[in-house]
DNA sequence: GCAGCGTCTTGATATAGATCAAGTAGCATC
DNA sequence: GATGCTACTTGATCTATATCAAGACGCTGC
């Protein structure tokens, strides 16, 4: 475990507040390991035995049911998961696999669940954690029942910009067909509404999405920050899809 | 406010093992409060100042974008919300609105925000209860991403006859268009599926429901403790739809 | 440079569910 | 008892999305 990963996840709002001395042990007590492509790192129905911290990499969380697969979130670096496993000591409800290779730290449940007990920072941070998850979740929820598909794409976009900062002009760090299973749809599905909505302001190449009329695109689908989000203050929870990168400096991880 | 009202909010797992100095002062800050039927108590993007307590009657919480809506949960006694917007202190997600005349208690959300922090049982309890929601809330994304609206409606049964002792015949205490509303379908689609559901197992008349083929209908849509729940302990945070009332003694509230 | 593989796009078709309309049933009020 | 209102059911039609198939594209490994 480098120093400077330690550093990292100190940072994080969930383990920022808590005493140096709980920290020190928490961390002390956690393995880091390194995984490859592809791994499943936690299964759905299974008990709750690690937080686990993405420290490099991504892991993909999903769910399923008689076969059938759906995306529930894409976390990457400094992320965590499934806080409300852990603190209720129950099974998790998601599964976990890395999309490439990946560094986490697995901090002992139980550990977790004994420290807060004593420490009351991080018991006010872990409130917060899992009230922002909550929160996301909700959003997430909204946004199946109340958006058609096209108009859920489109939203996304719009939020990826603004988390880019306004620009216009930005790369998506996720697999076209995992932003479509996470917003509950086909990749075909997703192709045909990209398209479709070329004529509504966006256009994409690739993984590099240029929004050619904002206003436009915003008239048509008008985004809600009680359906989109994010937030005010950032959770270190991986609920939902990563931010977007900028176009010089961001590319899918190589295959395998 | 009642005695015995007191004494059931008290037992409500949220407010179970707080300091009993803590509790009485947080009750004597908040107010009773009588609503008649249709009225609209929280509205989303609103500032959550209250944590609202369902002590009689019963409440929707709603969500809308774009002249949509839809219903997230139903409330019933003694039930809360919004937990998650009052400890983050921010807005509310959904509306709500009573469905019948109700009694709700307010408990101002910067009393909450202030005890929590002081009283580390509470805050146990805060933590347990918004992973209980979030874990809630992650169920229903789950069913409407990887089920179809017959699927949903089949397994919302099974799972009100287990909640109801594992009876063959029970009572919905929540309208039809309330249930078809949170399952992410429309009234029509909801009747229409539970007319085709009589091949598999279930019959409706009113709001009494008959399992009369438990065996077929569970293996036409399995149910899954991952998606329908419940976690083995309850929660105070009203997510998702109430169980179900007995034949006997269940009605819905009259019009109006 | 080529073969293999996975992602993505496009086309054709099927279907689940929405929309619109109309009728029925039940409850509350007068 | 009659009237009005709302919830629910049923019918007809439309549409958004899934499914299945095939081809294009890009990346990796040899």
């Amino acid at each position: 475990m480098q120093p400077e990963d330690l550093a990292e996840v100190r940072q994080l709002p969930l383990f920022r507040n808590m005493r140096q001395a709980n920290f020190t042990s928490l961390m002390q007590g956690a393995s880091a390991q390194s995984f490859a492509t592809g791994r499943e790192l936690i299964r759905q129905g299974a008990p709750a035995d690690f937080l686990h911290v993405v420290v490099d990499g991504s892991v993909e969380l999903h769910a399923d049911w008689q076969g059938r697969t759906t995306t529930m979130a894409v976390v990457q670096p400094v992320g965590t998961f499934i806080l409300a496993a852990c603190v209720r000591d129950l099974p998790y409800l998601m599964s976990a696999r890395t999309l490439e290779p990946s560094r986490l730290l697995l901090v002992p449940a139980s550990d977790l669940r004994a420290i807060f007990r004593t420490d009351p920072e991080f018991a006010v941070s872990i409130v917060g954690e899992l009230a922002g998850a909550f929160r996301e979740m909700a959003r997430h929820a909204k946004n199946l029942k109340l958006r058609s598909s096209r108009e859920r794409i489109a939203c996304y976009l719009l939020k990826q910009s603004q988390l880019a900062g306004s620009v216009d002009r930005f790369v998506l760090k996720v697999e076209k067909r995992l932003v479509a299973s996470y917003l509950g749809m086909t990749p075909e599905n997703l192709s045909r509404a990209l398209k479709g909505l070329e004529a509504d302001g966006v256009s994409i190449k690739g993984q590099t999405v240029t929004i050619t009329d904002l206003a436009r695109l915003r008239a048509a689908c008008p985004p809600d920050i009680l359906i989109d989000g994010p937030d005010p203050e950032p959770m270190s929870g991986g609920i939902g899809l990563p931010g977007p990168g900028l176009p010089d400096d961001c590319k899918l991880p190589p295959r395998r």
